[in-house]
DNA sequence: CCACATTTGTCCGTATGTATC
DNA sequence: AGATACATACGGACAAATGTG
């Protein structure tokens, strides 16, 4: 059974997070640094995972801002 | 105008070959560093671009053997 | 089974650029 | 001007899977 990547789950932490409702549209994730130390991982790995997150159309990335959620679709 | 970003580079050239027919669904793509020679740029911006691609359904990485080019699902 | 080369996959640290506040 | 925060790019180190001999 191999184990699961770091940015897995990072990636499964925030979507859990968007699809429970914790994070809605419009609000703002912790930044590359909190969400680091939050999941015991490097800044790098935080980002392989939001760029999955954001290529997923669930987040988005403003710079200088932050990253935020995005308004749910429904599509 | 801000300029297009190298790993952007890759995925849109990556993509235009596969549109275009030049790469079918089955084909192997050139390996990260032939890639990464072609486009002058490191393997890690490389796999940024694959790793967009695969996101995407358009390609499929298998360890030790190579990037594969999925088959087109036509959905 | 073992050794080796090849190739993709994961992870890290760092540097620099760009945008916002 | 300075601080903060995301974006891009690089190099290096290992791990994991595959194929060959």
């Amino acid at each position: 059974m191999p184990r699961t990547p770091d940015y897995v789950r990072v990636v499964d932490g925030v979507t859990g997070l968007i699809k429970a409702g914790e994070l809605k549209g419009g609000d703002r994730l912790p930044t590359y640094a909190e969400l680091a130390k939050q999941y015991e991982v490097s800044v790098t790995t935080v980002q392989t995972a939001l760029r999955i997150l954001s290529e997923r159309g669930l987040i988005e990335g403003q710079q200088g801002k932050g990253v935020f959620v995005c308004d749910d679709k429904r599509g």
